[in-house]
DNA sequence: TGCGGATATGCAGGCGAATCAATGCTGTTG
DNA sequence: CAACAGCATTGATTCGCCTGCATATCCGCA
């Protein structure tokens, strides 16, 4: 592995909404692309659902592999593709690795789906 | 392919927000999956957000081949996927087929995944 | 009726993703 | 120190998807 930056805290996202004003460039479709892919599956969902509503809000690989029903190197990599999205972030505490939701993450997402209404993006509107 | 139904419109989304409360089901995951791998690619976003800023909010696949830089019947193949997610709706006129976004879609994607904020879920629970 | 343009569909190649088994690593416990 | 438990990584397999080419379908027009 190289590169496991948090494509959304520090790549931040397109910036732009892809449905805002103008058309998006290809290189903000992809990136946009490339979180929502992480999104884009049962088992992450699933994932992301059960930490959010675990109880310190937090949970670690062990406590979510029963749930799911999918092997342990199976949920640590479902894991690693979501911290890596910077959905998720990593804390190892002992032999134990607990996950929890980068809080606004997902919101900044929502915010870019969210079209025109009235999030004045600066007089966005087309 | 058989089922055209529109995931969003008309089988509706979870219905619960996979960070709002318990954890999702595992049909509930599979189906807000299943919209977000609509969106999960540049090609489709970026036919989105095309789309949208269109000058009548409308246009037709003649239109869209040439700035995705896609061949016609691939992106006829990304319409369809993205109009079977319920993200778009059809419309032929003459040999033309027009396209434009479905408002409230998106809109409903960006809520399910906005957290629990101040968001009052008590109504449509269930 | 026949022709041509605009879309949709079938088919196939190729790449990426999801999963599991096996293994390595690290920290805990006896 | 040795044995063990929790996680991450690697390799292999399977599956699905993106794309283009060829072809079929639909509609307006001459």
């Amino acid at each position: 592995m190289e590169h496991v930056g948090t494509a959304l805290a520090e790549t931040t996202l397109p910036a732009i909404s892809p449905l805002g004003g103008e058309p998006i460039e290809r290189a903000d479709a992809e990136r946009l692309a490339g979180v929502l892919k992480a999104l884009a599956d049962p088992a992450r969902l699933r994932l992301l659902s059960l930490i959010q509503s675990a109880p310190e809000g937090e949970a670690c690989v062990c406590d979510l592999t029963a749930p799911l029903g999918l092997s342990q190197p199976t949920v640590s990599h479902h894991l690693r593709i979501l911290t890596e999205a910077g959905l998720l972030e990593r804390e190892k505490r002992g032999v134990w690795a607990y996950y929890r939701l980068v809080p606004t993450a997902i919101g900044a997402i929502a915010d870019l789906l969210t079209p025109p209404r009235k999030r004045a993006t600066k007089k966005a509107a087309r």
